[in-house]
DNA sequence: TGTGAAAATTAGAGCGCTCTATACATAAGC
DNA sequence: GCTTATGTATAGAGCGCTCTAATTTTCACA
């Protein structure tokens, strides 16, 4: 199929390849009579404009690079909603790429970006702090979406874990729960930031911080509940790392036949679609992650327009209030 | 950031340009000495090769492009990690679009791709049979995961979906069950595949095929399950259109009392993380997306490679039995 | 030492587009 | 009528790479 170019189209409405340039990128300087004739042509040649030597050319690819740690997870599903609604307002294609949950699948989707040469790079990564992150924000404008490091080099967007771990707890007391314990995601993105905002929020109020170790998963937090309610007295309420960690403190409880929430309270943190799931119904905080990526395409945008020195915002989780918790028990 | 080119590498090893692509490619024809020597002052240079004039000068791209309906789901999520694994074994890269859930976005998704001229693309789409998708398959290899209908200009990959019902209603006759109902999906990609297997299978056996209308969503399901319970006769067995819709006709029987397993067994469709959660544990129907994926990318460089005629192939879906599934009540 | 083939390297013509000058109309000002 | 504006259109030089064909170097062997 060998495509029709610029001096097909050009040839076939008797102008030059130049006019027909400037009419493919919208330009005012072209008279109606022309943009008609070849806009007609190039209709009628089925003229597709060539990406690669555009972007060649102009030096500027107009479009802008995702690379989402996981596919899989409905948290970077939305992060990338964002960024392509962000995109789209401002006339410029969203690629997407993904580290399918490995460190090196992370390097070489970013690898990938890099080498395209995206006007800039939205990060939705699992692990920050590698060399291969900051090799790529020396080279391109980017945002880091959840890195708590702040670098210079790139912008960053987080997610103000301590005002959710504030909302949960708050919810919490004012439901008359005071032995709360939460099951925190260790050194995972946000995990350190939420278990302090925990810790801090339940000492604010007199009442103690039990942490136990989990993770972002299932087996773990389940793992971390078997022990919890073996507990001489245990809580009247669990605070999860997530909604997944909160799925398998939710299954532990219903096999031991702990009633949710008559007996004891359960909240998840990211409103992902299992928290929404009728049966599961999980209250939990909700992370504003379309609007996150709405956000890091203007801070990009504003960098690839120039801005030099690195920004570092921070977004407001909000409490969604589901079955899961309930008064405490008397 | 100016960038660093193919001659400013050559000029710093000595060399000509030509060697310098050479060396990029991985050529044999390149002695050790100067690979050496070139590799070093790429090094050095921190050289980047240019992805848009290595394309445009080579006239291919060495990407495939994957067009997904919707990046939440996890059908498609599979998808995608399939055809990533293949494009990488072939040495390939994956460039992913979404369509977002609207058509409008599948068809910028696709004119995205399309423009980008990657040598093939994988389609993940919800609804086939529009034109772009037609003139698209017209324009580069294409291969369409899910589509049943089988048009000469693209390969199709297809779920055996008769056989996954084949599966579901053998495991729920083999526990005893006879009053079996299943709730569809209309005409959504599959539904009516999956509906006809149904019907068939129970006819085997002949018992009759009670069939609910409803969606790929919880909502629909879960009205559906509301009328079913509401039946003189209630079934003993529940399938549903997929493991969204099981989701809810669960929520509805737990709702009303109902136990899973005991009273009513359900059974999901496609195995999503959610069938695997320790709060469902649903059995479902496996299907072998990520296989589907490394297949598609197999058929897509058979074509890119020059193949005409277009295939169409079936993939073996397998049962995975979890907790929703018991012995018929007596 | 000469010769031919094989191996290694290079020149240079594109790939399809953008973009800066420059050219050419036509209209306006005096 | 001539000059200066103003609006359109075009020529042509790249952008950074690939790839064919040609050239140069190397090496085995007579």
């Amino acid at each position: 199929m060998a495509q029709t170019t610029m001096d097909d189209v050009a040839q076939h409405a008797g102008v030059s390849r130049a006019l027909v340039s400037l009419v493919m990128r919208d330009s005012p300087r072209v008279s109606d009579h022309s943009r008609a004739k070849v806009l007609a042509s190039a209709a009628e040649l089925d003229y597709r404009p060539n990406v690669w030597a555009r972007n060649l050319a102009s030096g500027q690819t107009n479009t802008i690079g995702v690379m989402l740690n996981d596919l899989h997870n409905p948290y970077f599903a939305e992060l990338a909603e964002g960024v392509a609604a962000g995109a789209t307002e401002n006339g410029m294609e969203v690629l997407i790429t993904s580290g399918w949950q490995r460190e090196a699948g992370e390097n070489a989707a970013i690898e990938t970006l890099l080498n395209l040469r995206t006007d800039g790079i939205v990060l939705g990564a699992a692990r920050f702090g590698s060399e291969a992150f900051s090799e790529m924000a020396q080279q391109t404008p980017t945002v880091a979406v959840s890195n708590f490091h702040k670098p210079d080099a790139m912008d960053t967007l987080c997610n103000d874990e301590a005002y959710g771990a504030e909302l949960v707890v708050e919810h919490l007391t004012s439901l008359g729960h005071s032995r709360i314990v939460h099951i925190d995601a260790g050194t995972a993105p946000g995990a350190p930031e939420r278990r302090k905002g925990f810790t801090t929020a339940m000492s604010n109020r007199g009442l103690a911080p039990i942490v136990f170790e989990g993770d972002y998963n299932e087996q773990s937090a389940r793992a971390a509940a078997i022990d919890i309610m073996k507990l001489k007295e245990p809580p009247t309420a669990i605070f999860a790392a997530n909604d997944l960690a909160a799925s398998g403190v939710f299954a532990h409880l219903r096999s031991i036949g702990v009633s949710i929430p008559d007996d004891v309270s359960v909240v998840g943190y990211d409103d992902t679609v299992l928290a929404g799931l009728g049966a599961i119904s999980l209250t939990t905080v909700r992370q504003p992650m379309q609007m996150s990526g709405h956000r890091a395409t203007e801070l990009l945008i504003e960098r690839i327009n120039g801005r030099e020195v690195a920004k570092h915002e921070l977004l407001r989780p909000s409490l969604v209030v589901r079955s899961t918790t309930g008064p405490v028990p008397k």
